[in-house]
DNA sequence: GTCATTGGATTACATGTGTAATCCTTTGTT
DNA sequence: AACAAAGGATTACACATGTAATCCAATGAC
């Protein structure tokens, strides 16, 4: 399933908290500092329910779309997809990328310091 | 500049080395598996030269290409655009999600650190 | 009950993308 | 010199994408 760049935006409204209407979708994305049209959204929300990205169920005449696809299984798709493409699979090298391009700072690395930390006993 | 998917994989070929003629590249693609037509690679190649992403001086009649985005430029940009868009432009959930996936091991743990290492030894 | 409104379905249309084929020109072959 | 090969330029064409407008049916207002 290939969810495109303005696709993406409609689910992220969705994933936000659902079951969710058009129209609270379509408000949700105009609090982002963009303008949606409504059509353009009900167009987006339909092919996300034709690429069975969404569903929905009628309440009354009017549906509410819930996602198929959590937003955990997309994030970690997609995030090994660039790092398998990118990195050969490994994330030390994006890590030492963000480290060179001075994109990270102390908080980040302690959390990474601990999250290491609970691998290491995890893994034991 | 937006690089499609099969646009990408010739820039892939590209960065390899560079400058390199057509046929080259043509044949580094069809070195990975995948096969590719001539003509298609080169329409590939035209579009990446009319976006930018690449350019070529003559030798003779035919052409050597080479990459005006740097690979590192490009991965790091699609790195940097994923983290802000999915982990609110923090590496450690990436990581969080990697080691809750079971993608993670002894050896990428040793890099990690040493990587950690390094950076507060710099950021001192 | 009639009419405007509202919400999903259908249609529209320019541009992008995947995948080539054809065209045109230069160059090597005989 | 004539012809074939080679390589970039142009054209092709179906499907995807961004961005809506129009259509149609149900519903609420009077």
């Amino acid at each position: 399933m290939d969810i495109s760049k303005t696709e993406l935006k409609v689910l992220k409204a969705i994933w936000q908290d659902h079951p969710v209407s058009s129209n609270e979708i379509i408000e949700r994305l105009n609090n982002g500092g963009e303008e949606w049209h409504e059509k353009t959204v009900k167009t987006l929300i339909g092919r996300l329910v034709k690429k069975q990205a969404i569903d929905f169920h009628r309440e009354g005449r009017r549906y509410l779309y819930f996602p198929l696809v959590s937003e955990e299984d997309y994030q970690f798709q997609q995030s090994d997809s660039l790092i398998s493409g990118f990195f050969k699979g490994k994330v030390s090298p994006l890590f030492a990328m963000f480290a060179q391009q001075n994109k990270l700072n102390q908080d980040d690395i302690q959390e990474l310091k601990q999250l290491i930390e609970r691998w290491e006993k995890d893994n034991d």
